[in-house]
RNA sequence: GGUCACCUGGCCGAGUGGUUAGGCACAGCUCUGCAAAAGCUGCUACAGCGGUUCGAAUCCGCUGGUGACCUCCA
C-alpha cells in the first residue's frame, strides 16, 4: 500500500489512507466565490490540495480531482432579506452578474497558473448544476428531511440530529446549537435556528433566479458541492478537502444533506488547511485586511514592501505544515524567497555535477544523501509534511555547493547516488512541491552576449590589475540590477535581483 | 457566552517523552585584488506555575496570552 497517513477531521486522528476503489482517488474541494478577487488567504487551500494531487499523482493513483466554482452567489441573511451578494456586487459595478462572474474565474485562473497549480480534472460551477441541485432537494423533501415555506426549502437539522450523529466534524453539540442566544434576523420562516436553506426564494429584485417546484428561486449556500460531489465522484469518495473555517457549517451541512439523499455519509477523509493571519488575525473579507493576489505580485498594497513572486509565495507556504497557521510578513516573505533562490540554484548547480571517475567507498556524506533521501517519502507520508521535507533539501545544498565550489572533492558522492540525487530533486522540487525557478523563462540570449562582453573587458582590466574598470563594470552593473560574480574558475557569471 | 485550537531561540517556522529540524538574520573564519557567491564554525529555544516520569518543549492540571468557529468567509 501507499502507506499514505494523513490526519481525518472527521475522527481528529491520523489514519492511513486507503481508497475506495484501489488505484484511484476521487478528490473534491472548495472552490473560489467569485464574486471578487482572490486573495492571499485564498492562495493556501488551492496550494495545499495542489500538493496532495501531485503526491496522490506520485504515488501512482490515478486522481479526479474536482474543485468548483461558486458562481450563484451565496445569499447573505444577515440583513432584513436575503440579497444575492454576486448580483448585489454587480449593480455596485454595473456588470451583469454572469459577466462579473467570468471576469473573476479567469482572475482565479491566472492566479491558480502562476502559482504552478495542475488543473483540476473538473471545474464544475453551480449555475450550471442548477438541475442537479434541485433533484437532490426534492429527494431531501421526499425523505421528509426538508420543508417548504414561502418559497423557500429549509434542511430540518433538528430532526436530522434526532435520527443521525450531527456535529462530529465541527464538534458542534445539537442541543447547544438550539439554545444558542445568537439572535439572527430573517429566520422566522425556519422551524429551527440551526436550519440551513436548500432553495431559497428570489425576491423580485434579485437578478440570478431559477424556476423550481417552489418557485422562482436559487440554491442555498451548501447544496452545490454535494450535488456536484456526488455527480463526479459517486455518493461517497475519498477526500474532501477546504479551508478550516467551512468546517461548519458548510462542511457539516454537506454531510447532513448527503447522508439524506445517499443513505450513508458521503466523504470518508476530510481535510482542512488553516489560516493565513496577518498580524496574527485570519485574512479575510470581513477584517477588511486582504492582500489580493494582483497587489501580492505587483507589489501594490500599503502593506507590502515589495513584490513577490508567485513562486515565493507558493514556498513560502509549504515551508509550513498545512494545518498551522501561518503569519504574513513582509520578513517571511523575503526570508522566503532567498531561501528558494539559493535552494533552486542549488539544484541548477546539481544538473551540471558530473560523476567522478575515481571509484570509492560511500563516504559518509554519501550515506547521509541517500537517508535523507529516503526520509523524503516518510516525511510526504505522514500527512504531508512539506516543510520537512524541504529541510531536507537545504541539508543537501551544501554538499551540492560545496562539490562545485571545491570545498568538497567530486567522489564524496558516487555515482549512482549522484544519480539518484539528481533524479530525486527533479521529483520532488519540480513534480511533486510543483515549484519553478524564479527566472522569468524569456530569451536571455541577447543580453548573455551583452554581459559577456562586459565580463571580457572586465576580465581584460582585472589581468591588467586595472580595478578602478572592472570594479566599476561591476558597480554599474549592479546598479543596473544585474550582479556579477567572478567564479573561482575564472569565469564570470550574472544573476538578475 | 459556548466549542475548539495555539503560545518554540532576533524573525519565520518543524517536532518524536531521552538525539543539532530547516530557513532568514547575526558574528567569526576560509576563499577572493576587492566584492558577491560558496564552505566551515558559533548563536541551543520551547508562555508561567505545579504534577506524572529515571527523564518532558513533547503527557496531565491550573494561570496568563493569542486566535478560530458559533454569521458570508479558503
Amino acid at each position: 500500500m501507499s502507506g499514505l497517513q494523513l490526519y481525518n477531521s472527521l475522527s481528529r486522528q491520523k489514519e492511513t489512507f486507503e481508497p475506495l476503489v484501489p488505484g484511484h482517488v476521487g478528490l473534491y474541494v472548495c472552490g473560489p466565490t467569485v464574486s471578487g478577487e482572490s486573495h492571499l488567504g485564498h492562495a493556501r487551500p488551492y496550494v495545499t490540495f495542489d500538493i496532495v494531487h501531485r503526491y496522490l499523482k506520485h504515488l501512482g493513483f490515478r486522481v479526479r480531482y474536482v474543485r468548483n466554482i461558486t458562481d450563484a452567489g451565496h445569499f447573505e441573511e444577515e440583513g432584513r432579506e436575503a440579497e444575492d451578494k454576486v448580483a448585489e456586487k454587480a449593480k455596485l459595478e454595473r456588470l451583469e452578474p454572469m459577466e462579473l462572474v467570468h471576469k473573476y474565474t479567469s482572475l482565479f485562473h491566472w492566479g491558480m497558473r502562476l502559482f504552478n497549480n495542475l488543473e483540476p480534472s473538473i471545474e464544475p460551477t453551480a449555475t450550471g448544476h442548477i438541475i442537479e441541485q434541485q433533484r437532490m432537494i426534492e429527494d431531501i423533501m421526499q425523505k421528509g428531511y426538508a420543508y417548504e415555506v414561502n418559497g423557500s426549502v429549509y434542511f430540518d437539522v433538528k430532526k436530522y440530529a434526532a435520527d443521525y450523529p450531527y456535529g462530529q466534524l465541527s464538534g458542534r453539540v445539537i442541543d447547544e446549537l438550539l439554545e444558542t442566544t445568537r439572535e439572527l434576523e430573517g429566520q422566522d420562516e425556519k422551524r429551527n435556528k440551526v436550519d440551513f436553506a436548500l432553495w431559497k426564494a428570489a425576491p423580485p429584485q434579485h437578478i440570478q433566479r431559477w424556476p423550481s417546484p417552489w418557485g422562482e428561486g436559487f440554491p442555498g449556500w451548501h447544496i452545490e458541492c454535494s450535488a456536484m460531489a456526488s455527480k463526479y465522484l459517486g455518493s461517497s469518495f475519498d477526500i474532501h478537502g477546504g479551508g478550516m473555517d467551512l468546517q461548519f457549517p458548510h462542511h457539516e451541512s454537506e454531510i447532513a444533506q448527503s447522508t439524506i439523499a445517499h443513505g450513508h455519509a458521503p466523504v470518508r477523509y476530510w481535510m482542512h488547511n488553516n489560516m493565513i493571519t496577518i498580524n496574527g488575525k485570519k485574512m479575510g473579507k470581513s477584517y477588511n485586511n486582504v492582500i489580493k493576489l494582483t497587489e501580492l505580485f505587483s507589489g501594490n498594497h500599503p502593506m507590502l514592501e515589495q513584490a513577490y513572486h508567485p513562486m515565493v509565495v507558493r514556498f513560502y507556504i509549504l515551508q509550513t505544515h498545512y494545518r498551522s497557521t501561518l503569519d504574513f510578513s513582509n520578513e517571511a516573505l523575503q526570508a522566503s524567497e532567498k531561501a528558494l533562490r539559493r535552494l533552486w540554484e542549488a539544484y541548477e548547480i546539481l544538473g551540471g555535477l558530473v560523476p567522478s571517475s575515481t571509484t570509492t567507498i560511500a563516504s559518509e556524506t554519501d550515506t547521509k544523501i541517500r537517508a535523507l533521501l529516503t526520509e523524503l517519502d516518510e516525511f510526504m507520508n505522514d500527512d504531508f509534511n512539506t516543510a520537512k521535507v524541504i529541510a531536507n533539501l537545504f541539508e543537501i545544498v551544501p554538499v551540492i555547493n560545496g562539490i562545485k565550489g571545491g570545498q568538497l572533492k567530486p567522489e564524496t558522492l558516487s555515482a549512482d547516488t549522484l544519480t539518484q540525487l539528481k533524479r530525486a530533486f527533479k521529483t520532488w522540487l519540480e513534480d511533486i512541491l510543483g515549484l519553478q525557478g524564479l527566472q522569468p523563462a524569456a530569451d536571455h540570449s541577447k543580453l548573455d552576449k551583452a554581459i559577456s562582453i562586459l565580463a571580457d573587458i572586465r576580465k581584460d582590466a582585472r589581468v591588467r590589475k586595472d580595478f578602478a574598470t572592472s570594479d566599476a563594470i561591476r558597480n554599474k552593473l549592479s546598479e543596473a540590477g544585474i550582479l556579477l560574480k567572478d567564479e573561482k574558475d575564472g569565469s564570470i557569471s550574472y544573476t538578475l535581483a
